[in-house]
DNA sequence: GCCACTGTTAGCAT
DNA sequence: CATGCTAACAGTGG
């Protein structure tokens, strides 16, 4: 399940292997994943290097010449596969860019079929207008810049935490280990925060994201990146995935309830503010 | 074979 | 601003 973590371990193992390199071309096999394209305007990919992969939230960039990025949403089971060309694509395979001078070719697989790719037009430094209504990024948020953002939410942590207008690029699992961090509760409210818990929960989102980051994110199922490789964040799980089991910190049962429709994992006893 | 569940987002109603 | 519902889809496990 790609969040914030593994969507930047991917577009660091993307950045290694495609930056510099040509397109070939590309080959749509399932339309459904072009969003507000036709598949006749890729045709304008062939030929242009790749400049630079970049992350917003939970969305994959792959910046290219020419004022022409491609802008990739994994959703739930969304992957990338670098690979030879010569292995052959299973069904579950939507979009494929073939690289010039080489056999590698980047797939796009989606089991569920949810993940969207769409193509942008503009430099680098305007892309930030295709992600209206994107909240901030979390690792580039300061302590004061926070408490803006929180002043005058009401609803329960949990749920803010997984808004993207909120913040961008925080989901379920990320969500539970952040709150964990921060000792506080999925159900409490946003506006009942003391200075002190909204400084801790500043402080525990920026932790835990950075920590995932450095550890390659979460492999629950079936998160790799783009050379196949599994996260090693979910060893260090806290809370998510680990209903009735004792909480590693104070032995107490972790209990699962659902918030906002959302499975949600805490420790009754270190989380109980 | 059936059913519930998994998690992300958009769109809708309230 | 918030909450709750649905739908998109396929695989997994009971």
């Amino acid at each position: 399940m790609p969040e914030l973590p593994e969507v930047e371990t991917i577009r660091r193992s993307l950045a290694r292997r495609l930056v510099g390199r040509r397109l070939a071309g590309c080959r749509v096999m399932g339309p459904h994943v072009l969003q507000g394209c036709r598949p006749a305007e890729l045709r304008q990919l062939r030929g242009l290097r790749v400049a630079d992969l970049g992350r917003r939230g939970k969305y994959l960039i792959i910046v290219l010449e020419k004022g022409v990025s491609l802008v990739f949403h994994l959703k739930m089971t969304g992957q990338f596969l670098l690979g030879g060309a010569e292995r052959p694509l299973d069904r579950h395979t939507h979009f494929v860019l073939r690289l010039a001078g080489g056999k590698e070719d980047l797939r796009f697989r989606d089991v569920r079929k949810f993940g969207r790719l769409r193509l942008v037009r503009g430099r680098e430094d305007e892309l930030e207008s295709a992600f209206s209504g994107l909240g901030p990024e979390p690792l580039q948020l300061g302590r004061d810049e926070f408490a803006r953002l929180v002043k005058g939410r009401t609803g329960r942590l949990k749920s803010l935490l997984l808004n993207q207008s909120f913040l961008a690029g925080i989901g379920n699992i990320y969500a539970d280990e952040i709150l964990f961090a921060a000792r506080l509760h999925p159900l409490a409210s946003a506006a009942g925060l003391s200075p002190a818990q909204r400084n801790r929960l500043w402080r525990s989102l920026r932790r835990v994201l950075g920590r995932a980051v450095a550890r390659g994110g979460s492999t629950v199922r079936d998160y790799r990146d783009a050379d196949g490789r599994t996260g090693l964040f979910q060893i260090e799980h806290k809370v998510y995935g680990r209903a009735s089991l004792p909480c590693r910190r104070c032995r107490q049962p972790i209990r699962r309830i659902v918030v906002g429709g959302r499975s949600t994992h805490f420790c009754p006893r270190c989380q109980s503010s």
